[in-house]
DNA sequence: CATTTTTTGATGACCGTGCCTCATTTCTTG
DNA sequence: CAAGAAATGAGGCACGGTCATCAAAAAATG
């Protein structure tokens, strides 16, 4: 049960470590028939790198930026918490990771911000990218300094980033459509919506999902027009409170962007949360209490700690050339009731 | 920038190198006093131990030993794939995981297999710990001869384990029961329930949950007997069958344990798809296709290649005798509806 | 105070790979 | 065929720990 090392493969290929070095590197002046044979002895002996003398070896850390807004967002503060967390306990696994706020509504500021990140200073970017497209062209410009860059949470499809983590949010409007749709009697029914932005493109595609499901499969609920809120508590706290008033009917609330605390408190106040269903977004304190008050029906989430370890598993192989595993990156849409909550910590 | 290593700490303790080695590997001969010396530069230093240098230092591997049920069960298929799949990608981070099929239902088979290891063999056991008490028995043994036990899915409470890999099956039951309540309508209605057998822990429990909230909360909806039909497609198959020709107004079926296969056949054959509500467990290929057909309502799941990774991860630092974070190792109780499937392999 | 015991220091041999240099061999090419 | 280019070999240092050994110093003991 001995370990197969470069050594074992030097001598089973027939050539020396050096050259064995090389070709495991990709290190240019290797003939191609060389290049085969030790990669036939690889295969033959099964030779699996040594990731710990690999790691200790090679002198340089991985120094990974994370650019995540901070806004009063208890999910992005979610997001920064755990780039942070890993930031420590990654730091023995030669790894660097700087977690930046950045100001998502100003989109020259954001600009700024990768503009001055080189080669020099930082071998990977992760960011939560803001709808503009100045950032686009900021991150199409980062790509072609040789960075690599990965979107969180909200994409940037036409850029050149090499890898979006997050959800596919049509599907989590879909999940958001059926599981109104399952929860509503038969009976004709109004659901009101309220959105950050329909400018934000995760809104706009959860919106769409929602509309497909509830429009082809429960055609007796009717979509009022998106109310806009900006994520922002205070206004969607006015909005729903004016659309519980306008419409005494009204059967479901489904909050496609941030801001639930808003919701929330309309609702509440307005003492119809037995009647009313409400799906909203993400797992934080507020959405977690109304899901146990029953405030809230349904939350649809993903998990910031998956998000940050993907985002930083493929930033690592896009420095290493390696390919990726899309199957194990892939983020799942959570659906939390009442009685699936994870435990508190 | 630069790297904070054990030198650095003993220059700050005014100890040696040695003495350093001595007080962060627990070695004996070090007096109360220099260890809170060294302890304290640690701190103040904030020392993290380069875990490449380590793992390449010390020459031993983790020799761990999976035993899972081997049965026609597609979620324990999926299990050892996972397993297996660990065992490759990690046996370059001296991880030697091996996979050994076991016969869930002899007690005699487990028992003797766990019989036989030791800590000369192997550095700690996960196991899909059948329902007998002569293996809880064998778990406590193998505790006593030092080698660290972790349950896998299946838990046995009263044993020695050290830790327990798997969702809470009753806030799962929960789960399922809040899910039909919701879906089905205002109206009476009859629930089938089928489990493997209420023998088995975790279907005890779901079933628990189940009724809980059904009671509490939806009391026109009936639970009916729990039928057993011992995980085995056939067995569902026909109790499903005569259900539903015995209760022409049943309104859903929860399968609490496996054999989804043979509800799914009952149900699709009869025609009643659209009509009842079909809740079960596990993300399977038949369970995918179903949710996908319309034919089941939803899928409670837990993820397997995250049960895999955290076993391997616990046992990993119950070997290390370092502290678990149990908030990592917690596993989710996934809610699947057709709309949030993660999309094929 | 001498002796034993405990604690600490000094040192060095690994672990498997990355990476660099220099010498040597083999292949091209005019 | 000679000269130059390309390919390969040989070897060594570094990385930051683990582990073991032996000697020296400090503390406990009678």
């Amino acid at each position: 049960m001995k370990r197969v090392t470069i050594h074992d493969v030097a001598e089973a290929a027939g050539v020396s470590l050096a050259t064995v070095d090389r070709v495991l590197n990709t290190r240019p002046g290797v003939r191609k028939a060389t290049i085969e044979k030790v990669r036939q002895a690889v295969e033959r002996l099964n030779y699996q790198p040594d990731v710990f003398a690999a790691g200790l070896a090679k002198k340089s850390a991985y120094r990974l930026h994370f650019l995540i807004p901070n806004g009063p967002n208890a999910f992005m503060e979610d997001l920064t918490r755990e780039a942070r967390a890993h930031a420590q306990s990654m730091s023995g696994a030669r790894m660097q990771v700087h977690v930046e706020p950045i100001d998502a509504f100003d989109g020259h500021r954001v600009t700024g911000t990768l503009a001055v990140l080189d080669k020099s200073v930082c071998d990977g970017v992760a960011v939560v990218a803001p709808a503009f497209p100045e950032v686009r062209a900021a991150i199409d410009r980062l790509q072609d300094r040789g960075v690599p860059v990965v979107t969180l949470v909200s994409d940037h499809p036409a850029s050149a980033r090499q890898h979006f983590v997050g959800i596919k949010n049509v599907a989590a409007g879909r999940t958001a459509g059926r599981l109104m749709g399952r929860f509503l009697s038969k009976e004709p029914g109004k659901i009101a919506l309220i959105a950050g932005s329909l400018g934000l493109r995760d809104h706009a595609d959860r919106y769409t999902g929602c509309r497909e499901v509830i429009d082809t499969e429960y055609p007796h609920l009717e979509l009022l027009k998106v109310r806009e809120g900006r994520d922002d508590n205070r206004r969607n706290e006015d909005v729903v409170r004016k659309l519980l008033s306008a419409h005494p009917d009204l059967s479901a609330v489904y909050n496609i962007g941030a801001g639930n605390r808003g919701v929330i408190a309309a609702i509440r106040d307005n003492g119809r949360a037995d009647d009313i269903v409400f799906v909203g977004h993400e797992l934080t304190p507020y959405t977690r209490q109304a899901l146990r008050d029953g405030i809230m029906d349904a939350v649809i989430a993903q998990d910031p700690g998956h998000e940050i370890r993907s985002a930083i598993r493929v930033l690592k192989a896009l420095c290493d050339g390696v390919p990726i595993i899309e199957d194990q990156e892939r983020i799942g849409i959570d659906v939390f009731l009442k009685e699936n909550l994870p435990e508190d910590v």
